[in-house]
DNA sequence: GAGGAGATCGTCT
DNA sequence: GACGATCTCCTCT
């Protein structure tokens, strides 16, 4: 099933991140920490879409901070949030017009002790679903594990070979993807435009009660 | 387990 | 001068 990671085409992300969003889902970040792989399979995201969208950056019109919106598609928009967090999205549509997709929450794929670290959880025990579930469950989180911040990958390009954070796909295929309302907003916050693979348990927020007939996943 | 508050700063009004 | 696409810790039940 799974294969060596091809790195996504520039052509994937030029599009509505209404329809790259959900297609999104099982894809890898991939941070290259000199010879170290760190990487993560995206199981959450939330589409933010024009000035249609009054959540948002891109709704107030185009800025020296979300510049990166309104570029080339591809591209890292990492903004600061709460005086605390730094969160990644990538941009999506042609150059000329806004739109993105906030990552909200990774799987540990590679380099866990990395991401631990970075985090401060050195003495995170990594065979321990709910410890592991705390470095990359959420957007401050993830942004945390893979030292992602502004200045260092602000408007890097997530699809070049040479870039150090890139996002690629290693052929998994996602078996069914939830819609729901995003999370942390107060305007536009009726909009169904959260994507999370169904039943993954590093979706952010409150861990699901697994169903019963849940079968457990490979 | 739930709920609330504090942290802390860049960005825009 | 206000506030935000969040997280953690603390208190109360």
């Amino acid at each position: 099933m799974k294969r060596e990671p091809k790195l996504l085409r520039r052509a994937f992300f030029n599009r509505d991140p209404r329809i790259v969003s959900p297609e999104l889902l099982g894809k890898l970040i991939v941070r290259s920490d000199g010879r170290k792989k760190i990487a993560g399979r995206i199981v959450e995201v939330e589409a933010y879409l024009g000035a249609d969208d009054l959540a948002a950056h891109a709704a107030a019109g185009r800025t020296a901070r979300n510049a990166v919106l309104w570029g080339p598609p591809g591209h890292a928009y990492i903004y600061f949030i709460y005086g605390v967090h730094y969160c990644l999205n990538v941009s999506c549509l042609p150059d000329g017009e806004a739109g993105g997709i906030l990552i909200r929450a990774l799987e540990p794929v590679s380099g866990i002790r990395e991401m631990a670290k970075a985090r401060e959880l050195a003495d995170l025990d990594p065979t321990m679903p709910h410890e592991l579930r705390k470095l990359t469950s959420g957007p401050g989180r993830l942004a945390e594990a893979l030292s992602i911040t502004r200045p260092r990958d602000n408007g890097k390009d997530m699809v070049a070979a040479e870039s150090d954070l890139q996002v690629m796909d290693d052929g998994y295929k996602v078996e069914e993807v939830a819609v729901t309302p995003r999370i942390g907003i107060t305007k536009s916050a009726e909009l169904p435009l959260r994507y999370v693979i169904a039943g993954n348990a590093f979706v952010s927020g409150k861990p699901q009660r697994l169903k019963p007939d849940f079968k457990k996943q490979r």
